[in-house]
DNA sequence: TTATTTTTTTAGACTAATCTAAAAATTTAA
DNA sequence: TTAAATTTTTAGATTAGTCTAAAAAAATAA
């Protein structure tokens, strides 16, 4: 079993996982401080650690002008993400937790250094190709299958769809969707949209009418 | 869920379970120089921890005499020595990894923080006594149970028993162990003690007899 | 296009964990 | 019981990651 790529400290992953979530999500040029307020530190640490990912060649960083991953950087943040969705499967699946309990366990589980280990926990999960929250999970080469999916409140009318990931995170969210019944293989056709306030009435399972509002329709993703 | 008990750095941590570890095997009261050596740092790095981890009440410490835990500071160190051994049994029993494989991944592992993470585990994995190595697990409340155990070194002639455990844990050792066919479980009886050399001739499994160094006697564990 | 605001970087300091070299205490040996 | 050897501690530095305050650059507004 030989080393492939370089060691980086725990504080580095968390960089280079912030930055490419950063940049996937909104602008290809990730900001200082955008940086910053996901880490929780301040923007002087940040200007600090980017320096440190540069000489590492982990990531092309011009002063002032915001920073991009290198191929190495997003090779290593793929990688840890893939750490932490095949974890988040195991706890849900195999330790029977709840999708809202496992994220701050995976984000510690994320950083154990084994090749092998993951490689046999994908294995042994039957190589799962989504996390309990629906996000795809990279293979072992960092290959990535992005479905095609659509927030409720841009679907149209009658349109209808399987709900197959969120894009809100947060325990309290989540937990609302399970008391909704809003959990991921829901089928849900699109009602009724009520323009005033953004909610949206939707029909659950072929059965119930449900109203639910802008915020949660637009966290909720669904493929046609 | 609620937090029982605080917070300790990864590195506090594996300096008590060194301590753990040293009080256990060699006298109660350990040293300096031996902490240093374990843990692979200088005698004065340890003397600077020593100072903090009394601090925190987790170690009885008196210049120049040596350490004990606390009652705390044991609770700390048995409880990510259950960690350790629970993932331990996880790789093998699950995983399909070598008893010679686990012990660096698990050294990662029982880092990880939260009581519901390792008591679901303890139970998907239906609560093992023991690791891979034999090794006891503590129960969650830290509690140990301590199997009678002798060294084959220790056996007179024509006595036998199963081999439950071993006192050396490298890699080296334990491959040797499976090429000679000395797993957990296997019987054991006492053919001849050679006194020249100290090695022993023994019958595995009730059929063949095999001569083993006194090196190799001295590390096998068996219960009667 | 100049002035104001916002963002980013630099300067200087702090903490945890480590080190080397030297001093102090303890143990062992003569 | 004194001298020598060993062990342990202190003193003073170093590194990673963080901070606040101030300076510099860029973006926005007048
Ligand atoms: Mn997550
Ligand atoms: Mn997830
Ligand atoms: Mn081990
Ligand atoms: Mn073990």
């Amino acid at each position: 079993m030989f080393k492939s790529n370089y060691m980086h400290s725990f504080t580095e992953e968390n960089y280079l996982k912030t930055i490419y979530h950063l940049s996937t999500t909104n602008s290809l040029v990730v900001s200082t401080n955008q940086i910053a307020e996901i880490t929780n530190t301040k923007a002087a640490s940040v200007t600090d650690m980017l320096k440190k990912l540069s000489d590492k060649k982990l990531i092309n960083y011009i002063r002032y002008q915001g920073v991009t991953l290198t191929e190495n950087g997003k090779n290593a943040a793929l990688n840890i993400i893939r750490k932490h969705r095949l974890w988040e499967v195991f706890l849900v699946e195999k330790l029977g937790f709840k999708w809202d309990e496992v994220h701050d366990i995976a984000e510690e589980l994320e950083h154990i250094n084994s090749e092998m280990l993951i490689n046999r926990l994908d294995d042994f999960l039957g190589n799962p190709s989504a996390d309990p929250h629906g996000d795809p999970i990279p293979d072992r080469k960092g290959a990535i299958q992005q479905k095609k999916m659509i927030r409720i409140s841009e679907m149209n009318q009658s349109e209808c769809g399987i709900i197959s990931g969120v894009s809100e995170h947060s325990s309290i969210f989540l937990k609302l969707l399970d008391k909704l019944g809003l959990t991921l293989g829901t089928h849900v056709l699109v009602r009724e949209k009520i323009e005033f306030d953004g909610s949206v009435i939707i029909q659950i399972n072929e059965q119930i009418d449900q109203t639910i509002s802008r915020e949660l329709a637009k966290n909720i993703l669904i493929m046609l």
